[in-house]
DNA sequence: GTATTGATTTTTGCATACAAAATACAAAAT
DNA sequence: ATTTTGTATTTTGTATGCAAAAATCAATAC
């Protein structure tokens, strides 16, 4: 009756946790260079489990390594951008028939609670808060529809569009008004355990942000040109 | 005009390949702890950039890591593979869709001359072959299909695929017969730049595979049942 | 004969040390 | 003034050392 919780956290755990904050928290912007001595005093902790947290995160693809010449927040190209959100489109999608399949009524519940607030205005003005809960909605579906797989890929995913979503106001991509429906049919098609439904639904609200995306992406490239890569404006 | 090839390769990631080839070769068994001293004599490198090698490998779920115990090549539970196919359904479905949009002239013409050899027959017998055809195939489509992100997450799925496909002969989970329409079908897809079909097909592909797969494992249940983990039979 | 305890050995997690590579910078040459 | 070369400095990649945790094994108690 021991063995409870208590999870032995090793040190490279704690500072790819505080590495990876840093990152999506823009205190190191993309293409800086991660200065490990320093990092590391910082931290109060050696090279050794440093690189091994940065390790970790060069396969999640948020830090790139050059050899002998060390580590670097990365840069995501346009294109990039869209490829990721396209894997969101159908990882999501198999999330939201997982969760279909396998949801309690409790999480019925939950899930219904969603965009409450919302729900009824005509007008949503409130981004920064609607923003909030697009998020929580997202990750409440990766939670009860992936196992540790999917899961883990999925957030990955979901670091890297959160990276990239200063890009337009408050982190979203299209209007409120415009989401709420598609996010409300997802719920209903979930509770009803629709599978099929569920999937395609999220599928097609992903679908539509792409190709959002994609005109933002062509606006600018008609007006500002140039670079290739998205770069903070800040 | 320098810095041509000549890909600086560090220890870990020589480390990293063998490991990996260790376990898909079964030269390390599932379930198996990982003696790290041991085997970085044999390698003839420090402990230092095997254990990198590790944390990749447990990145990719190929190794488990029990804190303060050490490393253990991964079991996976009869649901976990199912859990993998279906990933593999959605991911290289998008693959299909992508190589379809992306396909060269040059591409379209290696892609029509797989299964050659199979295709007139009736009754294909030489099931190594085919299924070193399959897996080929498979590879092609992801190769063409995929960009670093998508292709680094497959790359990992079929690894821990192929590290289960000792269950069944040679590799394959269903006979030649019954497969070689369906990859047909898809080829002709690609070729023709149908990307709903091409996607479409691919996943019905892989979604009857899983279908088997539940079966099998249905029938295993009953018969010998007990534990919940695949295990090797030698 | 099995279970419990304690001592011994092994192995892990981390810090540190150090050579080789890369970078920065200053002086010399164009 | 700009480029080139040479030297000093920093930083990386890897090995090694060591304390603490875990595993092993033996002796003892039940």
């Amino acid at each position: 009756m021991k063995n409870l919780g208590a999870e032995h956290e090793n040190l490279d755990q704690k500072a790819y946790e505080i590495i990876k904050s840093m990152i999506t928290e823009r205190q190191i912007l993309p293409g800086e260079k991660i200065p490990q001595e320093k990092l590391a005093q910082e931290l109060g902790i050696s090279r050794t489990p440093l690189v091994s947290a940065l390790k970790f995160l060069e396969h999640e693809k948020l830090v790139e390594s050059k050899p002998r010449r060390g580590y670097f927040v990365r840069l995501f190209s346009r294109q990039e951008m869209i490829s990721i959100f396209e894997l969101r489109e159908v990882l999501e999608g198999l999330a939201a028939r997982r969760a279909a399949a396998n949801i309690t009524e409790d999480e019925i519940e939950t899930l219904n609670g969603f965009f409450k607030p919302f729900a009824e205005s005509t007008n949503i003005t409130d981004f920064k808060a609607y923003a909030r809960e697009d998020r929580r909605f997202h990750n409440f579906i990766t939670e009860i529809g992936s196992k540790e797989f999917l899961k883990s890929i999925l957030y990955t995913c979901n670091i890297i569009t959160a990276s990239y979503q200063y890009l337009s106001s408050e982190g979203l991509v299209r209007q409120p008004n415009e989401t709420i429906k598609e996010h409300l049919a997802v719920i209903k098609a979930i509770g009803d355990k629709d599978l099929d439904a569920a999937e395609a639904l999220m599928r097609e609200h992903l679908k539509k942000t792409i190709a959002n995306l994609k005109q933002d992406i062509d606006k600018e490239k008609q007006s500002m040109d140039g670079g290739k890569i998205i770069r903070p404006s800040f």
